[in-house]
RNA sequence: UGGCGCGUGGCUCAACGGUAGAGCACCUGACUCUGGAUCAGGGGGUUCCAGGUUCGAAUCCUGGCGCGCCAGCCA
């Protein structure tokens, strides 16, 4: 048998579920509660499954009980045993485990059938030969009650005999429909006898076909088809693609399975459907990947900065602190030469007020590397500025000026001889507004710029090995993760979220 | 012209008959070898409306108004 979860610190304040189990603990009506996530193999998991993944694992946890993975698996036609393997693949990497609680509802299909039976017997099920548009039409509407099917009222005997013939499979599909029997005028839609079997002559994935005739199941869950066609229309790379927010999406961008732990507590849980901000998404996210993430020299739009007073030739490896909220993570070499690659951003021949960067005639610090002095930026016959002639410090080294200057800026680079060139693709919304297909069109509100390639990316050399599942932060610029179609000598990153610019937000304000 | 759920700062939510709070967002200052991070401070609410019960109502009651979900042989 699989033990218990241990006990782990219960959050500071209790949502109302989680007053409830404390309670019933406390009375004693139930020593360890038993959770379940009852996911349908259908899809990929997305964010508000991780929500739920979270609730129930962590309840079970806290409070030393256990959670059930159960796979509701009762639509041959839409289920698939990938989906099961990833599903299970997800939970992990969020960090619970089920042990041996695994169930699929499958499982369960001959006691299933038991229960139908009794219910029939019992006179509060019946066959129905009705067609699914009678049955619709016979539903009524909103405002007006149903109406009884002809074969509500048929002998127990009948159903019986019929039901089991359903199971043998002497019917078609959609030629019999066991419902049940509860009020046809009922002002709870639901409550209108809903159907408890159908006939579906398909190949399960786990039964084979040791059944034709399938339960229901009456949850709703609106998220799913709509990230489905996505992925079979091809609009995305697929159930993982980083602009998903899918779990193996989010993961595939460079977010932390921490990170999305810390947004299922602080979200809560409410009574009501909720939504949420992206940003408290993203600020969890930050906060885990700002104490955890490595540092790194990344260039994305790389401009050329000759250092015309440094001998051709020369190679320098600079200490660079790999992260500074983290001292134990050490330092790293990175090789410093004469050619470098800067941001094209980071200079400005004109500099608007309160741009403190480079600019000609204006010093600033490389990254524990030099101060460097703009002398001159080169332009080709358009224009534009192709390359910086600048001099060095040779008393700056390390990043600091004996004299005590300080410049106002410290700009990030990588040794144009020794840089890695890396694809780079940069994420935003999916769609362009909170609520997509609003107005009925889901694909008239994707974003067209969801994703921007930066096919020529100058990287620091050690990032030419960065392993996959590690996300490390590009300074000045975010947190950057190795894509999953990144390859030795073609290396792909993909920008989970930008840092916080408020040198961008000025700018945008003006 | 039905059922269920819900209306509290810009957003998402607490407050369970006893001084309306938190996180995010925003603004200001300090600090800084990431214009990041961190720290300190600040602005912001007629609790949808109208009645009622009560010493006292965001909370309970009644009636409005508004929003969401429900009419698959999907889950």
């Amino acid at each position: 048998m699989t033990e218990n979860l241990t006990p782990t610190d219960p959050p500071e304040r209790r949502d109302f579920i989680r007053e409830i189990v404390a309670a019933d603990v406390a009375a004693g009506r139930v020593t360890a509660p038993v959770t379940r996530f009852p996911p349908e193999p259908n899809g990929y998991l997305h964010i508000g499954h991780a929500k739920s993944i979270c609730l129930n694992f962590g309840i079970a946890q806290e409070f030393g009980g256990r959670c059930n993975l159960r796979f509701d698996d009762t639509n041959p036609e839409k289920e698939e045993q990938e989906y099961i393997d990833t599903i299970q693949r997800d939970i992990r990497w969020l960090g619970f485990e089920w042990g041996e609680h695994l169930h699929f509802a499958s499982d369960y299909f001959e006691q299933l059938y038991g229960w139908a039976t009794h219910l029939i017997a019992g006179g509060l099920a019946y066959v129905d030969d009705q067609s699914p548009d009678e049955i619709r039409e016979t539903r009524g509407t909103l405002t007006a009650p149903g109406t009884d099917s002809p074969w509500r009222n048929r002998s127990v005997e009948e159903n019986l005999d019929l039901f089991a013939r359903m199971r043998a499979g002497e019917f078609a599909d959609g030629q019999h429909v066991l419902r049940a029997r509860i009020d046809m005028a009922s002002p709870n839609l639901n409550m209108r006898d809903p159907t408890l079997y159908r006939i579906r002559h398909a190949t399960h994935h786990r039964t084979g076909d040791a059944w034709c005739i399938y339960p229901m199941y009456d949850f709703a869950h609106p998220l799913k088809r709509f990230l489905l066609r996505l992925v079979t229309e091809g609009r995305v790379r697929g159930w993982d693609d980083p602009r998903m927010p899918t779990i193996s999406g989010l993961r595939r961008r460079g977010f932390p399975a921490e990170g999305i732990r810390n947004f299922a507590t602080a979200v809560g849980v409410a009574k009501s459907d909720s939504t949420h901000e992206v940003e408290l998404l993203d600020h969890e996210v930050r906060d885990v990947l700002n104490r955890t993430s490595p540092r790194r020299f990344g260039v994305l739009d790389p401009l050329k900065v000759v250092v015309t007073n440094w001998p051709d030739g020369r190679v320098e490896t600079m200490d660079v602190v790999n992260n500074p909220e983290d001292p134990s993570a050490g330092t790293r070499g990175v090789p410093f030469g004469r050619e470098l690659w800067i941001e094209r951003e980071d200079f400005a021949e004109v500099p608007p007020p309160k741009f403190f960067r480079l600019a000609p005639g204006r010093e600033v610090r490389l990254r524990n590397a030099y101060f460097i002095t703009c002398d001159e930026a080169i332009k080709d016959a358009e224009g534009r500025v192709v390359e910086l002639r600048c001099t060095y410090d040779p008393a700056t080294r390390g990043g600091d000026a004996p004299d005590g200057r300080r410049p106002k800026a410290t700009l990030h680079w990588v040794s144009a001889a020794h840089a890695v060139p890396a694809e780079v693709r940069l994420y935003d919304h999916l769609f362009v507004r909170p609520d997509p297909g609003a107005d009925g069109d889901l694909f008239a509100d994707l974003n067209p710029a969801s994703e921007t390639i930066v096919p020529e990316a100058m990287l620091e050399p050690s990032l030419a090995e960065a392993p996959l599942g590690q996300t490390v932060q590009f300074e000045r610029l975010g947190y950057f993760a190795p894509d999953t179609d990144s390859r030795p000598g073609a290396l792909v990153f993909n920008r989970t979220l930008t840092l916080k610019d408020s040198w961008a937000r000025l700018q945008a304000r003006a």
